[in-house]
DNA sequence: TATTGGGGTAGAG
DNA sequence: CTCTACCCCAATA
């Protein structure tokens, strides 16, 4: 859409791009010279835009704006090499980040996951029901449905997503060839 | 305005 | 990776 505007990165630069951004994090002075030395062919300006780009990018990726994250990078901008991992490191900036709501769609995958996996594989839920949140995000996200399930019976709670239970699942037809029928891969790191 | 919900994060294991 | 404790802040009582 609006690509044509940037200069033509080739994927060579664009991994030197990242490696540099790697090595040289925010707090480095001259970040921007240092980083323009690793890109051959690269000014220190088309390096910075380059890193504005990509900072809009991901804002919008963690605004759930773009469903797949990585093929979106790898498409339009030539990434490859360290998917999203890049950004969940400190080499990245770190304003706080936003923290998108969970859906109730979300939290009832989650609590199918739950059933199937069981409580602590984190890694397969995401994997299998969660997509949308990375194991991280579904534990956090555990660990407050279990505080909330242990804390109950307590004076002046306002509702929560956390309220739907594994009880309120609906009990998936048993014979009518419904539906739920989760491919499960069992995945090792 | 004090408290709680619910997101991310740090650090240990 | 998972667990636990903790931080932060918006929404709410």
């Amino acid at each position: 859409m609006q690509k044509s505007k940037i200069s033509e990165w080739t994927k060579e630069q664009n991994k030197w791009f990242e490696s540099a951004l790697a090595i040289f994090d925010t707090e480095t002075p001259d970040r921007w010279s240092n980083v323009a030395a690793f890109v051959p062919g690269k000014s220190e300006y088309e390096v910075r835009e380059q890193y504005e780009e990509l900072k809009a990018d991901i804002n919008n990726i963690e605004s759930g704006l773009i469903e797949d994250p990585e093929s979106y990078l790898v498409q339009n901008r030539g990434f490859n090499s360290f998917g999203n991992r890049l950004f969940r490191s400190r080499s990245f900036d770190h304003e706080r980040r936003k923290g998108v709501p969970w859906t109730e769609e979300e939290h009832r995958r989650f609590l199918m996951g739950l059933q199937v996996h069981g409580k602590g594989d984190w890694r397969n839920i995401s994997r299998n029901f969660v997509m949308t949140k990375t194991p991280t995000q579904v534990a956090s996200h555990a660990q407050k449905y279990y505080a909330r399930q242990h804390s109950e019976g307590k004076e002046k709670r306002r509702p929560s997503i956390h309220d739907i239970t594994t009880i309120h699942l609906l009990p998936r037809a048993t014979n009518s060839g419904l539906s739920f029928q989760p491919t499960r891969y069992q995945v090792q790191g």
